[in-house]
DNA sequence: TGACATTATGTCATATCTGACATAATATTA
DNA sequence: TAATATTATGTCAGATATGACATAATGTCA
């Protein structure tokens, strides 16, 4: 959320606040989840890209339907090691991954 | 492998891949690996650079000395999930976590 | 509308990762 | 050298992640 939409808001009464604060995660939590979840969208728009479907990328990935969509949805019990092997498989580069995560 | 397995496996929804694209596999995994390298030989870095011990860094992300030792060593047992927590632990940026991986 | 394709969610047994511990190996310093 | 500190390696039970499956939910198109 950009500064000026939490400005709105708060103006309007609501208490805005991060994710984190929300959840009660520390700095470093949040920055993990949001890093994570960076990798996530990344891993479904690269695979729209190639008009793959949910089913498609989990065959290529040894992996199942459902398990993709909860990488893509950022599910908790998705590791960053599947989320970079799956950007891997769809032939992501270091580079790539490098931009994702920053 | 033979064309009877195959045919098996092709009928099962599997796709079976020809010696490159099990080639491009390996080259997937060693990207991964390298990556994961990369990020074991930072948290090594990190931790020496603010002049902690194994034992320092195991108390302050609530693990082992022996795992740490296992994350800079770029043991297989290690995830990518816990290199990164260890390295945000110690204060790293995603920016910074992402210079490491590129 | 209905039929079909795609995605989302819940659950399970199994595999992998985890912290912890013991102890070996290697530094470091007196 | 010995004593101590630090790092490396092997192992374990418990925790977490995994692929698979069923099925619900949503989208798409005739």
């Amino acid at each position: 959320m950009n500064k000026k939409k939490m400005a709105t808001l708060e103006q309007r009464g609501w208490k805005v606040g991060t994710a984190a604060e929300f959840l009660g995660l520390s700095a470093e939590e949040a920055t993990y989840v949001e890093l994570k979840l960076s990798l996530a969208l990344y891993l479904q728009k690269k695979r729209k890209a190639k008009h793959m479907t949910q089913d498609q990328l989990a065959r290529l990935i040894h992996s199942s339907q459902s398990r993709v969509a909860k990488m893509e949805k950022n599910d908790p019990t998705i590791s960053i090691d599947l989320l970079m092997k799956s950007l891997l498989a769809l032939g992501a580069s270091r580079s790539e991954l490098a931009r994702t995560i920053s």
